[in-house]
DNA sequence: CTTCAAAAATGAGTCAATTCATATTTACCC
DNA sequence: GGGTAAATATGAATTGACTCATTTTTGAAG
């Protein structure tokens, strides 16, 4: 039952991300003002409080967008990964490093990363932690598809491993996006060493 | 030459992180306004801004002193280190993790890592960097020395390693901080098992 | 086509960090 | 002492995120 209201919601709240987006790539999160927002949207600021908890929900809106392409280019790896595990990661950090800068720019990731570790329970900080914890699911998926191909030993365990794993990677992510003069090709081959090293010894 | 102005600035400078530290712990950074700061230092508003760049600047003034104890209880691991090299780094990451919340909380340092995050090139990222830096450095320090007693390979890069292990940490008390339910013994237990899982791998 | 209650939008008002023009204090010279 | 410039302290004004009492719109019933 598509109502009118139901309708005019759905709009508004795409004008209010697309508008978000749009700006926040242009002039960074904390160069607009929601005010900003607001009337490129076609809203008034009350309204963007009516959608979203804070200013800092409607950045994961949109980064949200953007890790769930990678997750999806991701899951191409998983299809078909390569025969040597260390290759594997590799193939599957390159892309999300790679993606991670499509539509978001450093300093949006910084600010969302920021607000989810002040605001852990807050909306924003959970929706966050679902997208790191789908993210981090992937890693083991992987890992278990390259033990059950034999790629890798059978006693090394898949959850353990695939967690230190991504959060090696998601660590230099992290000194990536802190770091605005570094740029992918550097962070790419620094996971890629510190990868190489955890699978030399557990693969 | 200590003039009465040079005196006058320590003190006053002393005043602002003792109200500020005494104040954050009990109602917590975003639950104190710099105006109460202020009153409780004996200064006004604008002086602490003569003495920091912002409210999240005065935190880590406080989070330095903290942290520059745990790195003085770690010396104590690196005079003596544990025979065995996986309980040597147990050793000093149960340091790290039973000393980081003596005098903070844990919304002390979800608001310290949140801004060392959004603004790392401010006097307050740098100097919040520095200090997970010096952490790193004493965790490969503590390899080099179990290296030169030969408790692990001589092939392990103790850098990369190093770094591994302390990033893998890290995450893991970033982790600790998010979830205010968490108690301490349970994130000790998660570290040593992944640090287990790193070297008996490697070492 | 009215009437009305629930849902949603609105924007002026509140709050707290930060700034900055002004006032005060110190150090130094005579 | 007294005068003066540099250093420092001050707090009223500014800024921008967020709130909430009020107004407007929608959907349903008669």
């Amino acid at each position: 039952m598509t109502g009118l209201r139901q309708r005019q919601k759905i709009d508004r709240d795409r004008r209010i991300v697309e508008a978000a987006a749009r700006l926040f790539r242009e002039f960074g999160f904390e160069g607009v003002k929601i005010e900003t927002i607001a009337e490129q949207a076609g809203v008034s600021v009350g309204t963007i409080y009516n959608y979203y908890e804070s200013k800092g929900d409607v950045l994961i809106a949109v980064v949200s967008l953007e890790v769930n392409e990678v997750i999806s280019a991701g899951e191409s790896v998983l299809t078909r990964p390569p025969a040597r595990a260390a290759d594997a990661v590799d193939a599957l950090f390159d892309i999300y490093l790679r993606h991670s800068l499509h539509y978001l720019s450093k300093e949006m990731w910084r600010a969302a990363m920021s607000m989810s570790i002040l605001h852990p329970e807050s909306r924003l900080g959970r929706h966050y932690g679902q997208l790191d914890e789908k993210l981090c699911q992937q890693v083991c998926r992987l890992l278990a598809k390259l033990k059950r191909q034999g790629s890798i030993g059978g006693a090394i365990d898949v959850e353990v491993t695939g967690r230190i794993l991504f959060n090696t990677m998601n660590m230099s992510f992290m000194n990536f996006v802190k770091e605005d003069a570094m740029d992918v090709e550097t962070v790419i081959e620094a996971v890629r060493r510190q990868s190489e090293t955890m699978m030399t010894l557990g693969g």
